[in-house]
DNA sequence: GTCGAACTACTAAAATATTAGTAGACATCT
DNA sequence: AGATGTCTACTAATATTTTAGTAGTTCGAC
């Protein structure tokens, strides 16, 4: 018997996949009206479209739904933050050779950094690298 | 006049698109068989789809390509480099708020980095902070 | 019990990404 | 000049993603 992970995902959740997943990481548990409703600013979604991709996400094993009252309410599988490890984690094995040093050296190379984050930063990898 | 950086790419590439451009990038100036014979490592791309694809990112402006002998040669007009940072931005963007820092903090948190890895990241943010 | 609202399941149309074939241009060898 | 090989441009088939419609179920109101 293969020992499968719970959370794991091999591709990459599609771009309106995604844009769910975040309104859904928000609300927490909710229905397919939850999430149509949170979205609407701007976002025209067809109630049938929202519902259809719920449930794609579902067979991804990445929602999971109960019948509650008349309608499924929905809630992530997976969080957010395990989401945001595995897409670190897919661009480094993409982009950086699977090596994520290489990936926070050129984040701090390139991006602006205040003094506070950069202190904070650094305050963690002291923690680390006393453990 | 509205200025337009360069090196801008409003999408990120798809999956085979960017599959070329490490061929590309690894090769510098290239011809469409020398992409396909490079890729050929258990990569089986007809000739003419590897031929689609690199025009297709000429037409995204990603590659530039000029008469020689008989064939295109190629070469990229964004760098390896550049991509990265594109993509990690891009990423901060979707995952991150935006916010680069929240994404080293959690790389820091999430993967196993040696001693002298995290000896590099602080030695390169000591020397940010001193600037 | 029937009407209507809310919801799901199934289906499908439209858009985009991926892969590759065909025809024709062009240079070179003979 | 004609055959041959290599390359591009154009076209197209297939897969995947994105969006939404239709039919039918179920529950509550009347």
């Amino acid at each position: 018997m293969t020992p499968r992970k719970k959370t794991d995902i091999e591709k990459p959740l599609t771009e309106v996949e995604l844009e769910l997943m975040h309104v859904i990481w928000e609300l927490g548990d909710c229905t397919v009206k939850d999430v149509q409703t949170r979205l609407a600013e701007g976002r025209d979604l067809a109630y049938t479209s929202v519902a259809t991709i719920m449930k794609i996400l579902e067979q991804k094993g990445v929602l999971k739904s109960r019948k509650e009252d008349r309608a499924h309410t929905y809630h992530a599988l997976i969080s957010r933050t395990e989401y945001e490890t595995t897409s670190l984690r897919h661009l480094a094995d993409n982009l950086f050779h699977g090596d994520p040093s290489s990936m926070v050296m050129r984040l701090l190379s390139d991006t602006k950094l205040s003094k506070n984050e950069l202190a904070a930063i650094r305050k963690l990898i002291n923690e680390r690298m006393s453990k």
